[in-house]
RNA sequence: GCGGGCGUGGCGAAAUGGCAUACGCGGCAGGUUUAGGUCCUGUUGGUGGAGACACCGUGGGGGUUCGAGUCCCCCCGCCCGCACCA
């Protein structure tokens, strides 16, 4: 006892969980003890991937959470035995790396490359178990020659082409961007307020697959976070209703309305088309021309913030034209407002005031009729000013008088299709991808403009087109165009169908282009014959689990999606989702806020890891809270951590049993611990609930100290299988200590693919149980019991009790609920 | 406005409908120490009680159940997403 005192109150010897970094990390780099193995096709292969990072300077803390929690699965999967594939790479296009240059009169890659070095300096000291043989950069030729080669597979399909058109216009960074990327209302990049501009872009036809991207995400219904498919659904927004068409008098061609209440059609009393729509142009009569070419610049010249704020006042102006109602003949007005979208539907609504908020603001505004074709008990639109969308009865409807919405609709549409004035029709909100941009830093077109030929691709074989390495600092100044345009020599070639005089497409892809496919690449990074090879991507995908941010939510998960789909379409692989499981970790904040330069909260990762090392960031990220949470690291403890930490490493160097002493005839009690923290975090670990495992993991820690110091002591059998379990658990959360410490058992590194331990089903069963006697709901007793006593014998016990008797005080029973072997519930009778 | 999620000690958080608050931080008390720190032990929801113990307690109200933090309904508060999508 007195010997255990003094060791226990001496600095733990030898041990600083920095000292022990240095070490391992070049023993680990000699063992590689995480590489994807391609030749053994007996074990199970897991495929672990992390939202791999953009080099904008060093990693940061939220790096830190994100990159541990992926760590904690790959490791898992390791120390199980599986073939696992835990890649790195960087997404190493994009817009910062331009600013940069321009700053310094450089060249965008000089920047890129260093800070992908500084990165890769600092993961490989954090010690995520990545294969680094496969490590990519989108900005290598090597890599972007095949984002080439598939953006012209999807050309060749019809899936990326060219259009004019409005589109989104962020004036700081000077170039335009996807529907995606713009969040309300603002650059989801540099914040900037949002512009619309009429410009030629390339898209890729993303709506073609609207309906697979909805219909597929059945097979991601329990492995994604339900409130990241619900974005996704939203963003894709089907509605069903119906197209109708009006003839506008004095025009030959009918106009095409589309509604999801083709049941409220009798109740349309006006017609309503988007102020900056071709059509309204078009039909306005010329005594109200100039009022609408007014009204129309007004709108145009407000921001879309103003636009879209739902509170605002309608306006609108009378085109001067009226429309014929086709179910009833009726005259109705149509106006042009801005309430109506022009990208959506055909840019033109049918307006039914009565039924729908929007119609009837406006026709309160303008003094439009209104008339109620669906009874729904509510209050008179006109009088309360609110309108009733609910369900009810149909009234003033013809064919449809007295049937249900849900009736109704199916039997109006069939009117329509016989009078062919109208028909059953799908929307989406989701609008193609736009994937130009007028930056230099990004993936070139391959496509060569030529006068007599038109768009021709690049020839396969001329691939990669590398950006032109001759411009460089204010060369690559935002103007509006892209940068590449004033590379001559690299924009002047000859056409590769007519040979004649052509120009290149001078501007690049969206840097989500290159990171939509990055996780096959990893399959088969050196692959020379395509963009992966087959056989490796049969082998690895798809993606087990995705660890990364919930920022990508719509954006870089969609369009991975979508680039799946397109591959499977052109017959390269054989599923059609990449990702089975997706775990979108929280932010790390300070204070409780994001941190930032401006709050000055700011907390470096790099002086974190100098001050606690490495195990203690990693092991206080998992801690902190289930994964899925926010971590404000003013609430951490790293010292807490520092402490297990050298708990732990203490009671495996105490360890005085020779390595491989058979555990049995150890202390039963013990051992029993160890086993059911085995099988509990086991679980735990599985579903991703790591902070409760490690809560486990100190359980354990304590009950081998308690061991050690108490009967046991430090040369019991248990001990060691103790002391090595809680080892090799620690191996998933905090490597370095656990490598240190399973030296300091007498075991070979590395302990990261020494196996998991397995719980042994006899030491799991208890060989009693408490069992909690209630009366009335409240506990008055517990006895201990053994686990498998059946009820009636414990019910008998239960009653016996003196407690019981006494709380009872002779009332009488009148049911006991008896769930052996842990609880009985008597309810006196009252 | 629509959709979704969440409200548990001083704090981060646990809890297949079955002992609420595991584990950790912080606090308090003690041990070790020249001292401090490290380390070790104990204790720590509230109220009352010297104590055994009793009562109350998971945002508020109601319900289902032998039994509710957990399931259902209403309300309050916070967070997130979408936001004139016809």
């Amino acid at each position: 006892m007195s010997s255990d005192e003094t060791s226990r109150n001496d600095t733990p010897e030898g041990y600083d969980p920095r000292a022990v970094q240095d070490t391992w990390s070049a023993r680990w780099a000699e063992l590689r003890p995480f590489r994807a193995d391609e030749s053994d096709d007996a074990r199970e292969r897991r495929y672990a991937l992390d939202m791999f990072p953009y080099p904008s300077g060093d990693l940061h803390m939220g790096h830190a959470e994100a990159f541990a929690i992926g760590d904690v699965r790959a490791r898992f999967w390791f120390q199980r035995g599986y073939d696992v594939l835990h890649p790195i790479g960087w997404d190493s296009f994009g817009l910062p790396a331009e600013n940069a240059a321009i700053k310094r009169d450089s060249h965008p890659a000089e920047w890129t490359y260093a800070n992908i070095e500084t990165q890769a300096a600092s993961f490989q000291r954090y010690a995520p178990s990545f294969d680094w043989s496969r490590r990519l950069h989108t900005s290598d030729p090597e890599y972007y020659r095949w984002t080439q080669w598939l953006f012209l597979r999807f050309y060749e399909r019809g899936l990326a082409y060219r259009k004019g058109g409005q589109v989104n216009w962020c004036p700081n960074d000077q170039t335009v961007l996807a529907n995606e990327q713009v969040v309300g209302g603002h650059c989801e990049r540099c914040g900037w307020l949002v512009e619309k501009r009429v410009l030629t872009q390339w898209y890729f036809r993303i709506t073609d697959y609207a309906d697979r991207l909805l219909d597929d995400m059945d097979q991601l219904e329990d492995g994604w976070p339900e409130r990241v498919l619900l974005m996704q659904r939203n963003w894709i927004g089907r509605s069903t209703g119906a197209d109708v068409d009006f003839v506008i008098e004095g025009r030959d061609a009918p106009v095409t309305v589309y509604t999801t209440r083709p049941d409220t059609l009798f109740g349309a009393t006006f017609m309503v088309v988007a102020a900056d729509a071709p059509l309204a142009e078009e039909i306005v009569a010329p005594e109200q021309r100039a009022a609408f070419e007014a009204y129309r610049d007004e709108v145009s010249r407000e921001s879309e913030i103003e636009r879209m704020s739902a509170e605002r006042e309608k306006t609108g102006v009378f085109l001067g034209r009226y429309a014929v109602n086709p179910v009833n003949g009726e005259r109705i007005p149509v106006w042009a407002s801005d309430y109506v979208l022009a990208e959506y539907g055909h840019g033109a609504i049918m307006a039914v005031p009565a039924h729908d908020q929007r119609d009837l603001d406006f026709a309160l505004k303008f003094d439009l009729p209104v008339r109620v074709v669906v009874e729904t008990g509510g209050p008179d639109p006109v009088q309360s000013g609110v309108a009733t969308p609910g369900e009810g009865t149909i009234v003033n409807s013809g064919p449809i008088e007295g049937l249900t919405k849900t009736d109704a609709i199916p039997r109006i549409i069939e009117v329509l299709e016989e009078r062919g004035t109208g028909k059953a029709a799908v929307n989406f909100r989701l609008r193609d991808w736009l994937v130009s941009r007028q930056r230099f830093w990004g993936c070139p077109i391959p496509i060569v403009h030529c006068a007599a030929c038109g768009e021709v691709p690049v020839p396969d074989e001329e691939l990669p087109v590398k950006l032109p390495a001759d411009l460089k600092g204010a060369d690559l100044a935002p103007k509006g165009t892209s940068p590449l345009a004033a590379a001559e020599a690299w924009v002047n070639v000859a056409c590769p169908k007519c040979g004649g005089a052509a120009q290149r497409d001078t501007d690049t892809m969206d840097t989500f282009v290159d990171s939509s496919w990055y996780y096959f690449r990893y399959c088969s990074p050196q692959y020379t014959d395509g963009p992966f090879d087959p056989e490796a991507v049969r082998r690895w995908m798809p993606v087990d689990q995705y660890t990364g941010g919930v920022e990508h939510a719509i954006l870089h998960l969609l369009y991975s999606r979508f680039f799946t789909k397109v591959l499977y379409d052109l017959g390269m692989i054989d599923f059609t989702e990449p990702f089975l499981r997706l775990l979108n970790q929280g932010q790390v904040v300070n204070g409780g806020k994001a941190m930032s330069k401006s709050l000055g909260n700011g907390v470096d990762l790099g002086e974190q890891i100098d001050e606690f090392g490495v195990d203690v960031v990693r092991l206080a990220m998992l801690f902190a809270g289930p994964p899925e949470d926010d971590i404000d690291w003013a609430d951490v403890s790293p010292q807490g951590m520092a402490k297990f930490l050298s708990r732990l490493h203490r009671v495996a160097a105490e360890v005085t049993s020779e390595p491989g002493t058979a555990p049995a005839g150890g202390d039963v009690a013990l051992r029993r611990v160890t086993h059911r923290t085995i099988a509990e975090v086991t679980t735990l670990v599985d579903s991703d609930r790591f902070n409760v495992a490690i809560a486990r993991l100190m359980e354990l820690v304590t009950a081998t100290r308690r061991a050690i110091d108490g009967g046991a002591g430090p040369a019991d059998p248990a001990v060691r299988e103790a002391a090595e379990t809680a080892t090799l658990i620690l191996s998933l959360f905090a490597p370095y200590t656990a490598e240190d410490a399973w030296d300091r058992l007498g075991r070979r590194a590395p302990v990261a693919t020494a196996g998991w331990p397995s719980a042994d089903p006899a030491l799991l069963v208890q060989e009693s149980v408490t069992c909690v006697v209630q009366v009335a709901g409240k506990v008055r007793d517990r006895l201990e019991v053994a686990p498998d006593i059946d009820a009636a014998d414990l019910e008998r016990q239960a009653l016996a009790s003196p407690k019981i008797k006494d709380a009872l005080a002779g009332a009488d029973i009148a049911k006991v609920i008896v769930r052996a072997p842990k609880i009985v519930n008597i309810v006196p009778r009252r």
